[in-house]
RNA sequence: GGGGCUGUGGUGCAGUCUGGUCUAACACGCUGGCCUGUCAAGCCAGAGAUCGCGGGUUCAAUUCCCGUCAGCCCCGCCA
C-alpha cells in the first residue's frame, strides 16, 4: 500500500473519503474490544481506529502493534465521535477507520521515547541512536527551519545575480587561525592537504578570475575544541562581490536575512539594520558582540571615583584604569555568598575584584562603604540610575579587563535574572573594528579579521606609525549577542597586502610558502572585492530558539569532537597507514 | 591544558551530605492478562540494576577518599 495522503493533509475535507496513510507508530492504546493508534509521518501525528465490528481481520493484526512499527493503513477519515475530539491535536477533529492494516516493518522497543516532552534523554544516548533522536517533530522542524533557510538563501542569491561555485575541500594548509583538519595525501607520502578552514582564498580568487558575485553553501573545518555553538564542521553561507563597498554588502545581507525570516518564520525584521561601532560595542556592553535584548549596560564612573578615598578605584583611574558599574535590578538581597560567587566569576576574567553596593531604603550598604562619601555615592547612583533593591557592581582595571569581565558578568545576571525576552530578534552591525590586536604571548600584532581584510582609507597613513589605531574595512552582523556573520572589505593590492604580511612579522619566505599563489593572482588585475559569510548553523539554531547547533545538525559530534553514532574517529588498518606512509606512535601514560 | 555539573534497570530520576535500615524507591517504558471511545487510556500481575570503571579507607561503600572514563556547560583555543 502506498500512501495517498501526508497526515496533516487529512481533514475533515476528506470526510468519508478512503485515505491510505503510512508511517510509525507512535502510541497504541488497546481496550481490548477498540484499538486506537497514533500514527506518525513526518508532519504530523493523525489517530486510527480499529474495531473488530468493521475490520475483523485487521483488529486481530493491529494487537501486534508496538511502539515504532512501520504501517499503512487503509480507512475512512471519519469525523470523531461528539465528546472525543483531541483539541491538542491539529487532526483532532477526525480519524481513520482502519479497514486495512500492513505492517511493513517490526521494530525493536526503541531505547527512549520518540517525543519531544518527558524526559531529556542524555545527549549520547541521543547521539548513539540518532536516527530515532530525529524522529521527533522537534529535530524535525529544526532540519525543516534549515533546509528552508538554505532555498531561501539559494533563491536570494540566485536571483540578485549571484551563482554557486564549488571550491576544493582538499586544498592547502594555511597555518594562520584555527588549527587544521589535514588529510594524508597517498600520491605524495609525507604530504598533507588541509581541509578549508573557510573558501576565502578560493573566494578571493574567482573575484580575480572575473566572477564577480560569488555565493556558496559550504562546510568550514576546524579543528579546535568543541562548544555548544562550535563544531568541527560547520556551514557557512560564503558570499563575496567584485567593485563593491560596505553598503552594498549591508544592504544585501539584510535583504537576505530580511528574506530567510519572512520565508522561514514568517517574521518580518526591520532594516536598516543599526550599526555599531565596535568601540561603542565595547564600552557600552564591553563585547564586540553584544546582546541588546536588555539593559544592563557598563557605566563608566571613572571620573566620579577618580579623588575618592578608595585607593583601590582613584589609583586606576590614575593609570588610565577605567571604573565601571552595571546595576542588577532588584538584586540588593543578593547574600555574602552570592556575591563572593559573582566575584568569582569576574575574576576568572582578569578582575582583580568586585565591588557592590546594596541600594536600600535609606543607607547604602557595601564592604568598603566607610571610603565613600556621601556625595561620590550620591553621583554613582545617580549616573548608574540605580534605584532602591538595586545591586551596583562595579570592576576597576584596565579597560580590556573592565570590558571582559563586567561584560562577561552582565550577560551571566541577564540569564541568570531572566532579562532577555527571548522572542526577540535584535539586530546589528558592528563596524570599524582594529586591524589588529597585540598578542601578548607572541609579542607581535596579530589580525583583528584576517590577514585579507581592507583598510580605512583615512587610517592609511597609521600603518606605521601607530598600527593599533588603525581601522579595518571589517563588519559583524550580530544577533541576540551571537556573531552570525563577519566579512570584510578585502585587500587587492599586492604591495599593501605584502606590508600587511609584514607588520603581521610574517617574513617574506613565509609568506611566499604559504600564499604565494594568492600574492602572485594579486598582481594580475585583481579588482576590489569583499564579502561576508553568515553561520548558517547558528542562525538556524538562534530561529529555532535553541541553544545548541548540535539540535540544528543531523548528524553532529560531541563536545570531545567523538560520533557516538558511528564510533568515529578510529583507528585503521596497518594497510592503510602503509599505503599513506604514515605511522603512528604509542602514546605512552 | 584547566574549572564546574552529571553518571543508579531500556529511559528519566530518589537515595549519597550524616556508611549499616538498600533485600536499591518512584514514574515512564517493557511482558502477560482484563477491558468498545481512548488520546500521558484504565485496572491486575510480572520481568528487568553486579549503583560508569579501577583502586583505597572501613567489620561494612551506591554513600567517604584517590584515580580514570563518558556526557554536558565554561575558560584557554576558535585569523
Amino acid at each position: 500500500m502506498k500512501p495517498t495522503h501526508q497526515c496533516n493533509q487529512i481533514d475533515l475535507k476528506l470526510e468519508n473519503q478512503e485515505v491510505i496513510v503510512a508511517g510509525w507508530v507512535q502510541r497504541r492504546r488497546d481496550h481490548g474490544g477498540l484499538i486506537f493508534i497514533d500514527l506518525r509521518d513526518s508532519n504530523d501525528l493523525v489517530q486510527v481506529v480499529f474495531s473488530p465490528e468493521t475490520a475483523q481481520d485487521a483488529h486481530k493484526l493491529a494487537h501486534e502493534l508496538r511502539s515504532e512499527f512501520v504501517i499503512a493503513v487503509q480507512g475512512k477519515v471519519s469525523k470523531r465521535p461528539e465528546g472525543t475530539e483531541n483539541p491538542n491535536l491539529t487532526t483532532g477533529e477526525i480519524e481513520i477507520m482502519a479497514d486495512e492494516l500492513e505492517i511493513i516493518n517490526r521494530s525493536e522497543t526503541p531505547p527512549f521515547v520518540i517525543e519531544d516532552s518527558g524526559p531529556q534523554v542524555s545527549e549520547d544516548t541521543k547521539l548513539k541512536y540518532r536516527y530515532l533522536d530525529l524522529r521527533r517533530p522537534s529535530m524535525q522542524r529544526n532540519l525543516r527551519v534549515r533546509h528552508k533557510a538554505t532555498m531561501a538563501a539559494r533563491n536570494y542569491l540566485d536571483k540578485q545575480g549571484f551563482f554557486e561555485i564549488e571550491t576544493p575541500v582538499l586544498t592547502k594548509s594555511t597555518p594562520e587561525g584555527a588549527r587544521d583538519f589535514l588529510v594524508p595525501s597517498r600520491f605524495n607520502p609525507g604530504k598533507f592537504f588541509a581541509m578549508p578552514q573557510s573558501p576565502q582564498l578560493f573566494k578571493q580568487l574567482l573575484m580575480i578570475s572575473g566572477f564577480g558575485k560569488y555565493f556558496q553553501i559550504v562546510k568550514c573545518y576546524r579543528d579546535e575544541d568543541l562548544r555548544a555553538d562550535r563544531q568541527f564542521e560547520f556551514t557557512q553561507i560564503d558570499i563575496e562581490m567584485s567593485f563593491t563597498d560596505e553598503e552594498e554588502i549591508f544592504a544585501l545581507t539584510e535583504g537576505l536575512f530580511a528574506d530567510i525570516f519572512q520565508k522561514c518564520l514568517g517574521i518580518t525584521i526591520p532594516t536598516p539594520i543599526k550599526r555599531m561601532k565596535y568601540h561603542e560595542a565595547m564600552e557600552r556592553f564591553g563585547s564586540d558582540k553584544p546582546d541588546e535584548r536588555f539593559g544592563m549596560e557598563l557605566i563608566n564612573i571613572s571620573d566620579i571615583v577618580a579623588d575618592c578615598q578608595f585607593k583601590v578605584f582613584s589609583s586606576i583611574v590614575a593609570k588610565d584604569g577605567q571604573v565601571k558599574a552595571i546595576v542588577a535590578p532588584k538584586q540588593a538581597d543578593l547574600s555574602r555568598k552570592q556575591i563572593d560567587i559573582l566575584t568569582d566569576f569576574v575574576k576568572d576574567f582578569g578582575a582583580k575584584g568586585l565591588v557592590s553596593f546594596k541600594i536600600l531604603e535609606d543607607e547604602v550598604d557595601s564592604p568598603v562603604r566607610k571610603y565613600f562619601s556621601d556625595e561620590v555615592l550620591k553621583n554613582i547612583i545617580e549616573r548608574t540610575e540605580a534605584k532602591v533593591g538595586d545591586l551596583i557592581l562595579i570592576v576597576a582595571d584596565k579597560p580590556k579587563v573592565v570590558a571582559e569581565s563586567l561584560g562577561r558578568l552582565r550577560l551571566k545576571l541577564g540569564n541568570d535574572l531572566g532579562l532577555i525576552d527571548e522572542s526577540q530578534f535584535k539586530f546589528s552591525w558592528i563596524v570599524d573594528f582594529p586591524l589588529f590586536h597585540y598578542n601578548e604571548e607572541e609579542k607581535r600584532l596579530d589580525s583583528e579579521h584576517h590577514p585579507f581584510t581592507g583598510i580605512h582609507e583615512k587610517d592609511m597613513e597609521l600603518l606605521d606609525i601607530d598600527p593599533l589605531k588603525v581601522r579595518s574595512r571589517s563588519y559583524d552582523l550580530v544577533l541576540n549577542g551571537s556573531e552570525l556573520a563577519s566579512g570584510s572589505i578585502r585587500i587587492h593590492k599586492q604591495d599593501l597586502q605584502e606590508k600587511i604580511f609584514r607588520i603581521l612579522k610574517i617574513n617574506k619566505e613565509e609568506a611566499q610558502q604559504k600564499f604565494g599563489f594568492f600574492l602572485e593572482a594579486l598582481k594580475f588585475g585583481a579588482p576590489p572585492h569583499g564579502g561576508i559569510a553568515p553561520g548558517l548553523d547558528r542562525l538556524v539554531a538562534i530561529m529555532c530558539g535553541i541553544k545548541s547547533i548540535r539540535d540544528v545538525i543531523a548528524f553532529p559530534k560531541t563536545q570531545s569532537g567523538t560520533c557516538p553514532l558511528t564510533g568515529a574517529p578510529s583507528e585503521v588498518s596497518e594497510e592503510q597507514l602503509k599505503e599513506l606512509g604514515l605511522s603512528v606512535e604509542e602514546v605512552l601514560e
